[in-house]
DNA sequence: CCAAGTTGTCTAGTAGAATAGACAAGTGTG
DNA sequence: CACACTTGTCTATTCTACTAGACAACTTGG
């Protein structure tokens, strides 16, 4: 006769929580012990088996909580040979010139990026004059998830004229780019005008889109850019994965 | 034929986080809104199919949820009336006599102990400083949560000399009181030495044990308890839920 | 190349989460 | 009292989390 097993964690591991998934607890754990540091960069984890045993639960479960570790970007896997753990970050550099695909590319990871909401809207009084319009008038509002990898980098709100840029989330969905979308529209050229960074905690939302714990830090990159004229063209709020990024400013 | 409901959230309401069942995500929701202040002590929450109606979940999803805010102690529900919000902290007095169950009973509710675990181990030098006996002495240490009409209230560590009590776990188990433990001993009168206060956040062992989110904010209270002739007796260490106590101090 | 070790994938079964609907039991109001 | 509303409980169904075991595909070191 077999001793059954009562689904849950046998004895001694009590990082169990009540209404969390197991596999969700363990990747958590192991979010910790990374950045603590108990981990190093590069080091090989466990095998799946091992860490199985150790935490008492099945192997599937030890995969699952991997596959969210790799979703958080903070481990990749080899097959035939082990999980590394990554918590090297991206060097973003941020300048007149910024592209977010251009950036990716040159350190030789794989650009995505995909829309994951749009609305037209009423300007606040604060995107208004960024964008030299005046309060109310609608402008287009996109949400946009960036990632390297497969490994979400940031999520950014671009603000456009809807005057002019009506039909941008269209574009966006099949050109992929913010620089193509604005090229559909004859823009060929645009610059930064100004870009302020703070930091914060991500919220619900913005950890869900970034595969972030909520309360994990964030860079807030706000931004205006115009045309070689000096036209106001856009305007973005971007947050990003701070355990992933490291922006560079040139000055 | 039925539109099929995809389970999950339908559409606007995220406060979805992956691997964390959607009650313990509306109880999360609720106890945020609650401790902010949204919902005022004593008032009622709306109906539980209003609930539902609004986050889009069936209304036993809701009721799981306000199931676990009750295990908090937040809340209290009153059949065909409606569900209360219940912030009053219960008021616990520490003097030279304090003992949990006459805290309790006096503020009107029932008082209950339960032995979460225990062992012998050596006395770390902090222990057996408080306890006047040398490092590495054998002292027994009992983990015990109280709890106040069910809702956990604290969970305290004790230690005693294992050379006099070495059994005290199991007398624990049976009297379910320290003070009917030690008079098991003979020991029929003791004070408390000195109290002292501080405050952290909850682990996640503690978090368990309290019924609590992660990092909410505990208050922990060490203190040596002595005979009447002043000879050290026991320590403690024990962790109390801020949402839930007030701790006042006799002078 | 071989063998040991590791990840990837498949099938299958059990328990729990969430859905849906219905009705009983209780409260409060006119 | 009668009625509207609220919580409590029950049955049934679907989907997913977790367990279990087996085997394929791959890497590494001798």
């Amino acid at each position: 006769m077999l001793t059954k097993t009562p689904r849950g964690l046998s004895g001694k591991n009590h990082l169990l929580e009540r209404g969390v998934m197991l596999w969700r607890c363990i990747a958590d754990d192991f979010e910790q012990l990374i950045l603590i540091g108990k981990h190093e960069n590069g080091a090989r984890l466990p095998a799946e088996s091992e860490i199985a045993a150790k935490y008492g639960v099945n192997r599937h479960t030890v995969r699952r909580a991997m596959a969210e570790l790799g979703a958080r970007g903070l481990v990749y896997t080899e097959r035939g040979s082990g999980t590394y753990v990554k918590t090297d970050k991206l060097d973003y550099r941020i300048g007149e010139r910024t592209r977010f695909s251009e950036v990716v590319a040159a350190a030789g990871h794989e650009a995505e990026g995909r829309l994951q909401g749009h609305r037209l809207e009423p300007a606040s009084e604060e995107i208004a004059q960024r964008l030299g319009l005046n309060t109310g008038d609608m402008v287009v509002r996109l949400e946009i998830v960036r990632a390297a990898d497969r490994v979400p980098i940031s999520v950014a709100t671009t603000w456009l004229s809807a005057d002019r840029y009506n039909d941008a989330a269209k574009v966006f969905r099949q050109t992929r780019s913010i620089t193509r979308t604005l090229a559909h529209y004859g823009v060929t050229s645009y610059r930064r005008k100004w870009t302020r960074i703070s930091a914060a905690f991500a919220d619900a939302v913005d950890a869900g889109r970034l595969r972030l714990s909520v309360h994990r830090p964030i860079l807030v990159v706000e931004s205006v850019n115009v045309t070689e004229n000096g036209e106001p063209l856009l305007t973005t709020r971007g947050r990003f994965a701070a355990d992933r990024v490291a922006l560079t400013v040139e000055s």
